[in-house]
Parts: C-alpha cells; sequence; structure tokens
DNA sequence: GTTGTTATGTTATAATATTACATTCAGAAA
DNA sequence: TTTCTGAATGTAATATTATAACATAACAAC
C-alpha cells in the first residue's frame, strides 16, 4: 500500500492517494495469479483495472462498454466471463442489490464480505463480517442449515452524502 | 397459528401445517391493510396468497402467469406493481440473490429480515437479524455510515437437503 | 355527479444474463 | 518443431428480469 493511514477495510468513503490503491492492488492479484497457476489475460486484467480504479460498483455492460473502447471485445459474454473469474477467485464480488460488481479490497483473503452501498453517490465500501457468529449463524445452527455463502449488503448513507441529501 | 410447535420465524424448513399457515398469514395481512387504510386489492392479495403458498421464491413472471391463469393481469407491471405494494408494506420481501419474492413470515413487523436459502430444494426461510449490532454495525460505526436498510442472505443446505445433495 | 387520486391494463423497451458454437491461443506431449 | 489439448475468447442469438409511458377504470371525497 502507498500509505496505511486508515483501515484499508473502509478505504472507499475516506480520501486516499486512489491511483496508488489501485494500481497496488493489481500488483497483488498479478503476484496472486502467478503463484497459483491463474491466467490474469488482458481481459480479466483490464476488467479488475476498471473495477479497482472505481469506488461505486460498476455493472456488466458498463465494463463491456470500456473493454469496447479498449478493442478487447464487445459482447455480454466477454463481460461475464471476465467477471465469473474474478469473482470466483476472490478478486471482486458481486453486490446482488445492484447487479453490480466491485473489486475487492483483499485484506482478508476468503472471507465472508459485507458491503454498505451509499444509495446517493453510489460508492460502495468493503468490510469484513462474521455471519456465523451473529443472529443469523445462531438461527441457521438451531435449525440445522448449513451456510455456504453469505450475502450481506447495508443501503444507506455515507459520510459525504448525510450532509445535502437526505 | 395452527399449532405453535416450533419457532415460526424458521418454519419454512419444518413440518407444518402449511394451508393454515398460509390462511393466517392473509387474514392477517388484511386485518393490518383494513386498520391502516391500504387496499388489498385482488390483484395484491392473489399474489400474496401465492407467496403464502410457497416456501420457496418466486419470480415476478412466475406470478404473472398464475395470475395470467386467474385472469387478473398479464404483463409484467401488474405483477411488479403488486409487488412494490406488498415489500413496501412488509408483507413480502425480495431476495436479492434470486431476484425473486417470498412472502413475510411476519413474526416481527419492522423487522430487519435474514434469509436462508437452500440451494438444492430452494426453499427459504425467514429469521431475524440484528445488523447494526454485528460487524457490519460496527464498520458503519466507525466510519460514519448511516444505515438504512440491510440485506442479509446465506445460501447453502437445508437440513432436509444435507444428506443426499452435497 | 364531478373531481382528484389511486390502481390497473397495455404497449413497448430497457437492463441484466446465459446458451451455444466457432475460433484462437498457450502450454504440454510427442 | 509439430501436434495435441484444454482454456480462453469471439460472436450470434436469445432468455430473464425490470421499467417507462400512457390510457383506462375504480374509488373516495366533496
Amino acid at each position: 500500500m502507498a500509505k496505511k493511514s486508515s483501515d484499508p477495510q473502509t478505504l472507499a468513503f475516506a480520501q486516499h492517494d486512489h491511483g496508488a490503491c489501485a494500481a497496488d492492488a493489481l500488483d497483488y492479484a498479478r503476484g496472486v495469479c502467478a503463484q497459483q497457476g491463474l491466467r490474469l489475460t488482458p481481459v480479466r486484467e483490464r476488467v479488475l483495472q476498471l473495477l479497482l480504479e472505481s469506488h461505486s460498483a460498476l455493472g456488466a455492460y458498463d465494463l463491456l462498454e470500456k473493454l469496447k473502447a479498449d478493442g478487447l471485445g464487445s459482447q455480454p459474454p466477454v463481460a461475464y466471463r471476465a467477471l465469473e473469474f474474478l469473482v470466483a477467485h476472490g478478486f471482486a464480488h458481486k453486490i446482488e442489490r445492484l447487479n453490480a460488481f466491485v473489486a475487492c479490497s483483499r485484506t482478508h483473503a476468503g472471507h465472508s464480505p459485507a458491503f454498505m452501498i451509499c444509495r446517493l453517490c453510489h460508492q460502495v465500501a468493503e468490510a469484513h463480517a462474521t455471519p456465523a457468529s451473529g443472529k443469523l449463524g445462531q438461527a441457521a445452527k438451531s435449525i440445522g442449515f448449513k451456510i455456504e455463502k453469505t450475502v450481506i449488503e447495508a443501503e444507506g448513507l455515507c459520510p459525504a452524502c448525510q450532509g445535502g441529501g437526505a
């Protein structure tokens, strides 16, 4: 990281050197892929870069337009396949509420992410959740439901949007 | 309720007299609407009934087909408008993960619901969550994010599907 | 009964996502 | 090197989910 002045989990809503943060994250992903024998192809890398450059969630068709501009593919499956790869390997997450995608803040590999979505500026911050330990985990345990994946998304107002927007 | 042998929050995966449970819930909704001056019109009531009859989430177009069969409207807005009303007034919830809808188990009016979705049988159980008290709430508080609504959905295997299905 | 409001009917279209199949590419095996 | 193989991409078509826009009908208040 360029600078570790605040909790990177929730960096999205804070001031920071975003260019450096995105570049670092991309380097990190390249390293992970090299280690694990994953192919971070041009399309996949470009999609990750686009997600990293945005603190907002991007839809598949938003990404597709930018890929098209780069000459990297113009049909929906190109974007969806790259996103599938990135999500499968933890480099990105789908925000179900928005049918859109964000880069993973990658501060907790193999984590259960939770998201805070600002309904005004549409930025998304990622936090780390522990679903198994909360009420949901209790309820699941008590009825014998086996949790494999959780979707935890909060919608509301980020600090910057609470002044004028409500 | 016909029988209160287990926590109604998580009844979905348990044996129970479902016809009676659905009929009771519909009566309850009628009562709430009468009290609050809400119009539970034929389309809205029928959609709620259809949701109540199913412990699985139903998509808007699933519902639309059944409405069509009843002569109650055949175009998408008919279903979406009824669902909008039911969700707005807490009689139903949208399952974002599935882009589909379930009736509210109504055991906690004005609650933050959490859902357990079985990936095999597709049944959905509703539980009550307290998002503000968990890690997400802490993270939100620490960065000054104001939560207005939460989406909490767990995907996995219900008790009945854990035997053969994994 | 007229009026204003809410709900519904209907057409069209937008936005999101997948299937299917052909082609290309990278790396392994010969 | 050549060939083989599996992965990735290109592309066309289509499926699924959702909304916009506007006309009509039902209802409530006056």
